[in-house]
DNA sequence: TTGGTATATCGGGAAATTCCGATATATCTT
DNA sequence: AAGATATATCGGAATTTCCCGATATACCAA
């Protein structure tokens, strides 16, 4: 857990805004629910109508989270899936107590 | 809580290492001790030379710290001194279990 | 008042981040 | 194989961060 890497990551309201997100996939991304269920969390495309900004920088803020342990993304065919790491949270929660 | 400017202040390897010297300040500023007690935390002059970075810098760090609410400071004289905000980690903490 | 000490603020060069458009890669379909 | 779709990566302009030296401000002591 690089701490520094992590709150570089957190410190971006749009990359924040996704992690809100994919806490209730459902709910936030309706459009996926008609091609694929939420097992793997959501793809790239649904993430990136919703946020606004191009492909090109919605892909590299997910790369970044994942860098910084906080999504796990998975391949599927042509698309890539991302899903929170729920662990990562609460090992982050114990670290603002305990360490930092 | 402004999150992102929490999560931007502690984006910084000296930052970090500033609030984790002033969770223990009798064990991390010992040369204090013989000046003034820890009740208000630790002087500016004093986190510098521990530091190794400049004056103006290491200001700007402890006001950045204090703007995002982490620490509060406490003017004596012709000394400032800075002290961890437990309560911030707290709720820091719960807002990455709850809301992050 | 004059000078010394502690801290804050200003101005700026170098490096990192933000976000884009263009292009590359991978996969699917026909 | 050729074209379409989804994602990743590249190159770069604008902005922000990092950290500095210089200067300003505040307080103290003689």
């Amino acid at each position: 857990m690089d701490q520094v890497e992590i709150f570089k990551a957190l410190s971006n309201k749009t990359r924040l805004q996704i992690l809100a997100w994919l806490k209730e996939p459902e709910i936030s991304f309706p459009g996926q629910a008609e091609h694929a269920g939420f097992e793997d969390g959501v793809c790239v495309g649904q993430i990136q109508l919703k946020a606004g900004l191009t492909q090109s920088t919605v892909s590299e803020y997910l790369s970044m989270l994942q860098r910084a342990g906080l999504v796990q993304s998975t391949r599927k065919g042509q698309w890539t899936y991302y899903k929170r790491n729920e662990a990562a949270f609460k090992q982050l929660s114990q670290l603002v107590l305990t360490e930092i």
